[in-house]
DNA sequence: GGCATTATTGTATATTTTACAATATATTCG
DNA sequence: CGAATATATTGTAAAATATACAATAATGCC
């Protein structure tokens, strides 16, 4: 039995209304470790500070696509790994009025990344994850409800893959582990390990242009992954 | 560097504003197996419907008060485990009007609670996790993502005790964890594991008026288990 | 050819997981 | 009281997985 929608005046709630936004930590990836794409905010309250990317919700925009919104907007990338982290619904956590706000995190492939301008972000960079600033409003704590949403993530699904480029070294793939889970593998224990799960594939292909051995490369091999169960998946080193 | 708040005139967001619910997902266990806490609408929409209890956020209270309040109404039970799971905010999934809302899931021991008349609960009922009928709004899609995290999470922390009375046996927690994960265990292995992970312990007491040998009674033991980092536990068995 | 630099690989041991069934303790009933 | 009924409790061997640990290989550069 399908519950009829009831035909009323879709009207107004009539109770108390807020704003909501949607704000997203957007994490990057490189030889130098994990970063965190920030703005410098072109708009009040807190105009000239570095914050996390968001935006208000127009009403006639999903919540995930408003996220997605902001994000395209931003780097210009699509079809970009999203996911929900947590709302945050303190009363004074905006100068101006009650907001909420809906945090995302978002990981994306730092070498496609460019800026481009918008309408609230003046200027957009990376920041190393041990340098972040002081934010405004509690996107501080929303970093690190991220940082720690990622952790937990990273080892329940091979989601890494979406913060390197398409063909990656062992050991990239070792160091990107080891940034996010803020420890230290060992070298051979780490690749029986990823390559006894079965969802990267040798390449053929080398390294070039460097200095010393070249290493081989590898890349992200999804279907073989889509068959295995989430739960089938751990990174317990 | 402590970013100073602007002082700047708190009035509204020049933006536009929706409404802001919370809806929770309320867990109960007992002998015949996990159950799931719905009400009977008195108001509309969806009036004499059954539904997940929930309420529209009043603006000078925070989002987890709001939440815990809903449930303090209905069952005048204090400090119950809650926690968020995640924020629904499709364009049209409330019939008035653009409706937000954040979802969170509870356990508690179903043994404590008892009906508390509400504004907007008529009545409520335990149905068992299986049986739930159509629900109105995405309610069934918020009891899904629910059900999914509750056994994601009880695989990681041990939140089972929050559904079980103060003194249970080791059957009584098997049919739980059993009931959660989907799945069966062999009763020596499950016992080796959940001892070896050094939370519950034995209380000396042993069941009465029961027709057959009386099981011991254990309870949780919360401080060995705030030792340990979250990591450390996993119910892979 | 030798040096510098990073990549690659295996094995023995310890630990954890799995599979599997006989015995114990209480109540009830004849 | 003994037998029947019902659930509780416990151990061990084999398999799988995790851990600790260091020597050799391949490239560019001088």
């Amino acid at each position: 039995m399908r519950i009829a929608k009831p035909l009323m005046d879709p009207n107004l709630i009539p109770y108390f209304k807020a704003a909501v936004s949607v704000d997203n930590v957007v994490f990057g990836f490189d030889q130098s470790g994990l970063k965190v794409l920030l703005i410098y905010r072109g708009a009040d309250p807190y105009r000239n500070c570095w914050a996390l990317p968001g935006d208000l919700i127009s009403l006639d925009t999903d919540l995930s696509s408003s996220a997605e919104k902001v994000l395209q907007d931003l780097t210009g990338l699509d079809k970009i790994y999203m996911e929900q982290i947590h709302t945050f619904g303190k009363v004074d956590r905006h100068p101006f009025g009650r907001v909420f706000t809906v945090a995302y995190f978002a990981l994306i492939k730092i070498e496609d990344y460019n800026i481009h301008p918008s309408s609230w972000a003046e200027e957009a960079a990376w920041f190393p994850i041990s340098e972040i600033p002081d934010l405004p409003f509690d996107h501080n704590e929303i970093l690190l409800f991220a940082k720690d949403q990622l952790k937990t993530k990273i080892r329940r699904q091979p989601i890494g893959f979406e913060l390197l480029p398409k063909y990656f070294t062992l050991t990239e793939l070792q160091k990107l582990y080891e940034s996010i889970l803020e420890t230290e593998f060992d070298v051979r224990n780490f690749r029986k390990k990823i390559l006894s799960m079965d969802f990267i594939t040798d390449t053929g292909l080398k390294q070039s242009s460097v200095t010393h051995r070249p290493a081989k490369l590898f890349k992200y091999n999804a279907k073989k992954y889509s068959k295995i169960s989430s739960s089938d998946f751990a990174f317990d080193l």
